[in-house]
DNA sequence: TTAAATGCAAAGCTTTTGCAATACT
DNA sequence: AGTATTGCAAAAGCTTTGCATTTAA
């Protein structure tokens, strides 16, 4: 909560439960999971103070969301750094090393002198297996 | 609309000219943009009609749609094949061959096995203006 | 003729905002 | 004590749905 105060922002219980929630699940959760999660703990699970806290934590660089696809934003901790791809057959996901993707990010600014980041927009496209002809109806997400 | 009607769809005036309006436009387009545009030369605009033509115009492939940021899906006719970059920082828009970035799918694919796609979202990055310490407070558009 | 498409109104889902009560510093 | 934060309720922004009427085939 250091950050948090040294931007102005108070360290409140509510904000503790949020990055507690974010840190123990370690994957990207919608506003909605991250209330549900702090039912009963605060004086009580608040969709919009979460929101808001979101925001702060955001705002002060401890929150990163993404969009995965037409469904509400996710959010995580940003000192889990992740990129994401997701297949527009299955809709899976596949959250990445940055590193790994290093080399994407040469090209790219190679090609068009922009420094690129995934961690808001996935990489759009075809896994693999739908590649093959494989899986196409098992999707597991919303579709982007 | 021969693709429309080999759909089972039927050809009507407001899908004529929905189509029009994507074509006259040239960019991406939000549905409000679109209904506008129809104001009076359909007996009417209405949003649900155009939201409803432009799924049907999608899924036999004339349309697509593109979120640039968090403002509203923005829809083009799918026959101008262009990718997009949005930089975080002054939220310019760069509209881009597919061509072009086809060095970044090579890399893409050899990195993770997926086949790329940056038609539905953008690649977010910096802009090389950005980069270089420039006008972040330049923003034309909406905040990715 | 008859099934699809439209206009209108209403709802749905995600996110934001206003305001009085509360909690942090 | 004083102000940021919270809960609650309401609204805003984008998109979808229900239904009676109109229109394409």
């Amino acid at each position: 909560m250091g950050l948090v105060r040294e931007h102005g922002f108070r360290g409140t219980t509510a904000r503790r439960l949020v990055l507690e929630m974010l840190f123990a699940t370690g994957e990207p959760l919608a506003a909605e999971r991250v209330a549900e999660g702090l039912a009963g703990r605060v004086p009580r699970s608040d969709l919009a103070s979460v929101y808001r806290n979101l925001e702060t934590l955001e705002e002060v660089g401890l929150v990163r969301h993404v969009h995965l696809g037409h469904g509400p934003g996710l959010y995580a901790l940003a000192g889990v750094a992740r990129e994401y791809l997701v297949c527009e057959s299955c809709s899976r996901v596949l959250a990445i090393e940055p590193a790994d993707l290093d080399g994407v990010r040469e090209e790219i600014s190679a090609a068009t002198g922009w420094e690129a980041r995934f961690t808001h927009f996935p990489i759009v496209g075809l896994c693999p297996d739908c590649l093959a002809g494989g899986h196409e109806g098992e999707a597991r997400h919303a579709h982007p």
